[in-house]
DNA sequence: AACTATTTTAAACAATTGTTTAACTCGGTG
DNA sequence: CACCGAGTTAAACAATTGTTTAAAATAGTT
C-alpha cells in the first residue's frame, strides 16, 4: 500500500505530477498559516488533486511536512553554493553578512513563504530542526564567528566569540520575530526612513564594531561588574520588562 | 444566556468558583500547548468543570483566551507597581534593565507560563496583542530609550536612539525565542558556564555602552558606509544565513 | 488483447472539535 | 409553597479533522 510511495520517493521514477504539485503548494500555505491550521483537504484543494494523495505519496500529513521542509533545504543548498567573500577586510566582511542576515529577516519579496516557513521551525521546533540547524545555520554561525576573531585585535576565548556572535544574529532575528511589536513601537514614517536593510545593518555593524573593537568593551565588562554585587538581586524581582512603569 | 456571564464578569457579584478555577487551570496549559492545541475539555477536565462551563461564563474559547490574557495582564500591573531606580548612573540603569529583560526571557522558574503565554503573543499576534503591547511594553521600552539617551553624552536623533533600543530588546528576546537553535549552536558546558543572566547581561550591557558610548559609533557608521556603496548588491543574492558554506 | 502493477478517485471512516440544548439543582423572594 | 433567575450538568449537536477503503482508471509488459 504504501511501498509504493516509499519506492517512487527514493526512486523518483514516475513523473506522475500529482506528488509535485502537492510538494510545490504545500510550501506556502504551511508557511502562511503553519502546520495546524493547515487542513489536507485545503492543500489538495489548492493542489486539485485527491484527498487521498497525500496518504499515498507521503504516508501522513507529518510526511508531506517533512518532504516540504527537506525540499526547500535541499533547493536552497543547490540554490546558494558557496559565497566566496573570503578575502576581504573584516569590517566589510561583517557588514556583509550582517546584511545577508538581514535581507533574510525581512520580507519583501514574494517567495518568503520559505523564510517564513524556516522560522516557524526555530520557533516551533520539530523533529526536522535539528538536522535542518546542522546543515544550514551552523556554517554560517562558523563564519560569523571566524569573522568577529579577525575582527577582534586581541585573543577573545570561545565563549566571547559566541556571546558576540549570537549578539549579532539576535539582533538581526529580531526584526523577523519581533515585527508585530516593532510595527507598533515604531511609528511608520521612521520605520520606512531608517529601518530599512541598509540601515539596519549599518547600524547593527556599527555596534558590533564597537564592542569587539580593542580591550575598550572587557573594560567596561570590568567597570559593569563592579556594579554586579549587591545592589541588584534586591531590584531583580521589582520590576520587569513586560511590566508598566509610567 | 450569555448575558448572565457578562453581568457576572462585570459586577463580579457571585464567587461560584468554576470561572475562577478555570481561569486559573487555563493559562499554564495555553503557555504550554499553545492556542489551537488545548481543548476546551482539557481545560474543564483539569479544572474539574463541566464542558458547557466555558461556554457559559466566556462565550467562547477564545472569549476564556483573551480572559486569561487580560488577568496575566492585570495580575502582574498589580504585582510589580513602579520601580524607582530613577535616579543612579545609567550605566548601572541599563544594566538593571537589560538585566529584568533577561531574567524574564529565560525561564528557569516554575510560574514561567505567564512569559511563555506573552511570547506566544508576540510570535503569531491575536487581537489581544496591540492593547497588550501597548499597556505593558511601550512603557518599559520608553524607559529604555530614556536610560540610552541619558547613556549617550552626546545629542542623538530618535530614529537612533530606537534603534540601539531595538538592539538591546532584540539581543535579549532572541535568548527566548531562539532557545532552540542556541542549544545546538553552543556546547551544554559552555552554556552552563558563560551563559547565565548574569554574565549575559553584562555581556549586552558591555556591547550597548560600547555601541552609544561617544561618537564612536557613529564614526564607525561613516566608515562603513563607504563599504556600502556598490559591491554589495552584487552578493546581495548569493548567500545567506540559512545557506551552507562549507 | 489480456494481465499486472501503479495511481487516482469517490466515498466513508472513526475520532475529535467547539458549541448548544434542555433538563436540572440550588438559593433567595414574593 | 410556588416562583424565578443564576449556575450546573449530561447529552447531543453539527462540523471538521486525518485517515482509510475498495473500486475505477491508467500505464506498462508480455
Amino acid at each position: 500500500m504504501k511501498d509504493h510511495a516509499r519506492i517512487n520517493r527514493e526512486t523518483s521514477m514516475t513523473e506522475s505530477g500529482t506528488r509535485e504539485r502537492l510538494l510545490c503548494v504545500a510550501g506556502p500555505i504551511f508557511a502562511a498559516h503553519g502546520y495546524d491550521r493547515v487542513t489536507i483537504r485545503e492543500l489538495c484543494a489548492a493542489a486539485e488533486v485527491n484527498i487521498a494523495s497525500v496518504g499515498y505519496h507521503f504516508g501522513d500529513k507529518m510526511g508531506l511536512y517533512r518532504a516540504v521542509i527537506q525540499c526547500v533545504r535541499e533547493q536552497r543548498l543547490r540554490r546558494f553554493p558557496d559565497s566566496d567573500n573570503e578575502r576581504s577586510d573584516p569590517e566589510k566582511r561583517i557588514l556583509l553578512i550582517i546584511r545577508n542576515l538581514l535581507s533574510r529577516m525581512i520580507s519583501e519579496d514574494e517567495s518568503d513563504w520559505e523564510i517564513q516557513l524556516l522560522i516557524r521551525e526555530i520557533q516551533r521546533p520539530t523533529q526536522v530542526f535539528e538536522t535542518m540547524v546542522h546543515e544550514c545555520f551552523v556554517p554560517q554561525f562558523q563564519l560569523l564567528i571566524d569573522t568577529l576573531e579577525e575582527l577582534s585585535q586581541e585573543k577573545l576565548p570561545k565563549y566571547r566569540l559566541d556571546q558576540f556572535a549570537l549578539s549579532v544574529v539576535g539582533q538581526c532575528t529580531y526584526y523577523a520575530m519581533g515585527s508585530g511589536m516593532i510595527r507598533i513601537l515604531i511609528p511608520e514614517a521612521e520605520r520606512e526612513d531608517h529601518f530599512d536593510i541598509d540601515s539596519l545593518s549599518v547600524h547593527i555593524a556599527a555596534v558590533t564594531l564597537a564592542a569587539t573593537r580593542g580591550g575598550q568593551a572587557l573594560e567596561h565588562d570590568e567597570a559593569i561588574r563592579k556594579h554586579l554585587s549587591a545592589p541588584i538581586t534586591t531590584e531583580r524581582k521589582q520590576s520587569s520588562f513586560f511590566e508598566s512603569n509610567a
